[in-house]
DNA sequence: CTGTTAGCGCATTCAT
DNA sequence: ATGAATGCGCTAACAG
């Protein structure tokens, strides 16, 4: 590997010219141009980007913090985030927190360390005092998928309320009213809140809630199959399942099969996210759109206006979910 | 944010002690060492990474390049790999490639030039030479899903001809004769020997391959509706079909049920991947598994070994595919 | 328009 | 066991 010295030798001239350049500055003849270039050619000199980060303060880099790579909600979030940078000539560093406090500390500061110019995460485990805490201390930092009053402009998030309203009120709208409602995790904020639209849509059209029609899973494929033979067990009665996210309703559509139940006639399902296993079920999944893709975008964005002042328009970091109707979810028949 | 001459000057010794109790050096007496840290805890002292890599010449990052980010296959193997380098504290930078020539270059040369200690790639569109030239430029290197002659150690990848075998002779065995074969596109590698081991399946059961039963599609979902409706309008007979991909199979799947056949009684299908799908699919879906988290685990371990120096006990970068049953493919029934 | 020089923050001989 | 000095490769005033 040669260095900008060598090159500067070869051309005939010194570091500093070599280093306008490179970087582009106005100020240099189109001769002495011509002459690092060829130097450089020659040398097949590639410029050290460590040694370029450490001396501009700036690495070009944006951090992302995940829960998990291996997903495809988090996989997308990563896509959509690198594949805009990259267009900006900006790169991507990426580490999983796996939901654990520690780990996600650790990659946080991990990217801090690195020098990375922006970071984006997506923390479950942290607590908003620490991410407060960074924000203070002047960490350019995106929340995703949290609100941290307050800090509203750091944050980029759904708004899951609405979705488990319109997941519950499409429902509704087909006629149902034994209506089943499979959480994720109650402790987890979104969750949390899709639960609340269920409860509001209820109320919206005069349903009572029934507690016994609700059940808390794990976000996952089996969490749904277990939920749906505990609401069995305790010999819930609906014609309906809103599902706290499209795994859990996969999950249901396999129990629910097991049970001799026919799809969609005996039992309507939502699922929610959107995720593409919506079109690989059978039948296909009725689901809330969780424009995850557009929110990297948006983060990105966001970062190449605030921290590399390139001019791109972002308006707000609140999006709406919407409701994707496929063939899950259908008219009440007669009860047997 | 503190340096490294801040901690000395506070704790009264050099900057070289400091850099010493830092990095675990033997030869600090215990008093000096407990003055040192107890500076560095005052300040708050956090090591600038890159000034230490400019120093050390080490990262302490390896560089993953792949097709796409939003992607299952390519989000377990990132995953993999982050979370054995995580265990020992290395970490990862990834970059997408985009299939796309180019832009895979640009990928690998960013993760060159940040001077990852080692980067694995898992490339498509650049050629062989490219990836021996860098090789032979010593950078170190891992090569994903390619087998380039000479440089097999440098290679990590799965046996596809032996998958496309399994999965046409699993087929076979429940009495199929009639079998259509849809595969990825033929100019990638890895499409055209699942092809190879499906023919030799053929030959090994003395079963004619029929140009007509063999159709050409994307690697997606749509791919395999498209493909099933060529091959009804083609008048191709077949009770079975072996898909390139689970994507693919996904689709034929939809197709076939559009079409009126019932599944699987009507029409057995087998995936290749074994991806997370093919427990959503109704019935779920017969495939041949791709350890692509195995794999990714091997890549990192072997860095850990020959870049870093750990003792770690890996055995060969070939891989081998296995059937996995489920409920898509059945005993062959009387054709109607 | 071009060259000189002093950092950026840390690792690492080489002395002591 | 500790300190002083040099270098890693590049940027950014400043001077000319």
């Amino acid at each position: 590997m040669s260095t900008i010295y060598e090159v500067a030798k070869l051309a005939g001239c010194a570091v500093s010219t070599v280093s306008r350049v490179l970087n582009h500055h106005p100020n240099v003849s189109a001769k002495t141009k011509a002459k690092v270039q060829t130097a450089m050619d020659k040398l097949q000199y590639r410029p050290n980007t460590v040694a370029k980060s450490l001396a501009s303060q700036r690495t070009h880099c944006v951090g992302i913090m995940v829960n998990e790579l291996a997903s495809s909600f988090f996989g997308t979030l990563t896509g959509a985030i690198e594949s805009t940078m990259r267009a900006h000539n900006k790169h991507t560093i990426v580490t999983a927190g796996h939901s654990d406090a520690a780990t996600e500390k650790k990659g946080i500061e991990f990217l801090i360390d690195r020098k990375c110019d922006a970071i984006v995460v997506h923390a479950e485990a942290v607590s908003d005092a620490y991410l407060i805490e960074l924000i203070e201390r002047g960490v350019a930092m995106l929340v995703m998928n949290r609100e941290i009053k307050g800090y509203e402009s750091y944050c980029i998030s759904l708004n899951n309320e609405l979705g488990g309203f319109l997941a519950t009120q499409a429902v509704i709208a087909h006629g149902h009213n034994d209506i089943a409602y499979i959480s994720g995790p109650m402790k987890k904020h979104d969750a949390h809140q899709r639960w609340e639209g269920h409860r509001r849509a209820l109320e919206h059209a005069n349903i009572d809630y029934n507690p016994l029609n609700f059940i808390e899973a794990e976000f996952t494929k089996s969490g749904g199959e277990a939920a749906f033979y505990r609401l069995l067990k305790r010999k819930a009665v609906f014609s309906a399942i809103v599902c706290g996210n499209d795994e859990i309703a996969c999950g249901v559509m396999t129990a629910a099969r097991q049970h001799g139940l026919a799809l969609p006639s005996e039992l309507s399902i939502v699922g929610f996210d959107n995720s593409p296993i919506t079109l690989c079920t059978y039948p296909t999944l009725t689901s809330i759109d969780y424009p995850i893709a557009q929110m990297g975008q948006y983060a990105a964005n966001h970062i190449l206006q605030t921290v590399y002042g390139e001019h791109i328009d972002c308006d707000s970091g609140q999006f709406k979910p919407q409701l994707v109707e496929r063939a899950s979810l259908i008219k009440r028949v007669a009860m047997k």
